[in-house]
DNA sequence: TTACTGGTTGACGTTTACGTAAACTTACTT
DNA sequence: AAGTAAGTTTACGTAAACGTCAACCAGTAA
């Protein structure tokens, strides 16, 4: 139980550098143990990792991550507070709602292009197949 | 037909900054006529803009979306460029489905938190009916 | 003892995507 | 003529997110 990574470890694991897992530790997005003067990284270090790079694919900010990562965070019980979270929940679920409709959009365009691209293939392909059959 | 529009015409619709509408302009994502001294902007060039804009919702940098905005492009008609962005295609559409599944994931995320919450918040209310009805 | 291996701490450099300010032009409006 | 609105160019400034050395340390293998 209770898994400890080396930075070398997280490293491979998510494909990043050591030099983004110390940058992410001096802008306060991680705290790992250490022994002597290496760091070990905890679980919950790892997750927190894997949730800014997932929040880094989709374009958030570190600040902006930290701030969805917070929200994960062990609840509050004050009334203002959790009412202050449920507004913030709300706002960034329509903000990544408006991405996946922009991925969307995105994808749709793309499947345009593609079938006029094969479009053209393929008719260059008969066009070939006419004037010489087998040709290169 | 074949509208023109200002910059600041522009700037209104997609609430952005006159300064932003020029830097697309600099690093040649636009190039608008000119009317004298002052832009004027076509529907394609709106229509790029709004693309530049999408593209930055999701977080893909400007060459990223220049990238996609050329394979809008009039198709090339050589076969090897064809395939060349049928293979751009497909590697940005695994991108953009990579995105997707993030999101996914933290739309996710978030509703358990809010579920969370609102239990938390139930459970006060029912605490507080016991003691004081009608309580502030 | 020497030489890696794996990690560490600065510190300065770099790219991207604009913001901001200054000085100027052109075309009205008053 | 003077002022204002809308736009322009030029140029320096800035925040974010690292990259890239350089110099150092600590443990281990040869």
């Amino acid at each position: 139980m209770s898994a400890r990574y080396t930075i070398s470890e997280l490293v491979k694991e998510f494909g990043t550098t050591s030099r983004t897992i110390r940058f992410y530790e001096e802008k306060g997005l991680l705290s790992p143990q250490r022994e002597g003067q290496h760091r070990l990284y905890s679980a919950a270090d790892r997750t927190r990792l894997k949730l800014i790079l997932r929040g880094k694919r989709i374009g958030l900010s570190l600040e902006e991550s930290r701030e969805i990562i917070d929200m994960y965070d062990p609840l509050s019980n004050n009334r203002q507070q959790l009412e202050r979270l449920l507004e913030k929940v709300a706002q960034r679920r329509a903000l990544l709602q408006q991405q996946r409709s922009d991925i969307d959009a995105t994808l749709a365009d793309l499947a345009e292009v593609e079938s006029k691209a094969k479009q053209v293939l393929a008719s260059h392909d008969a066009t070939n197949q006419q004037g010489a059959k087998h040709a290169q």
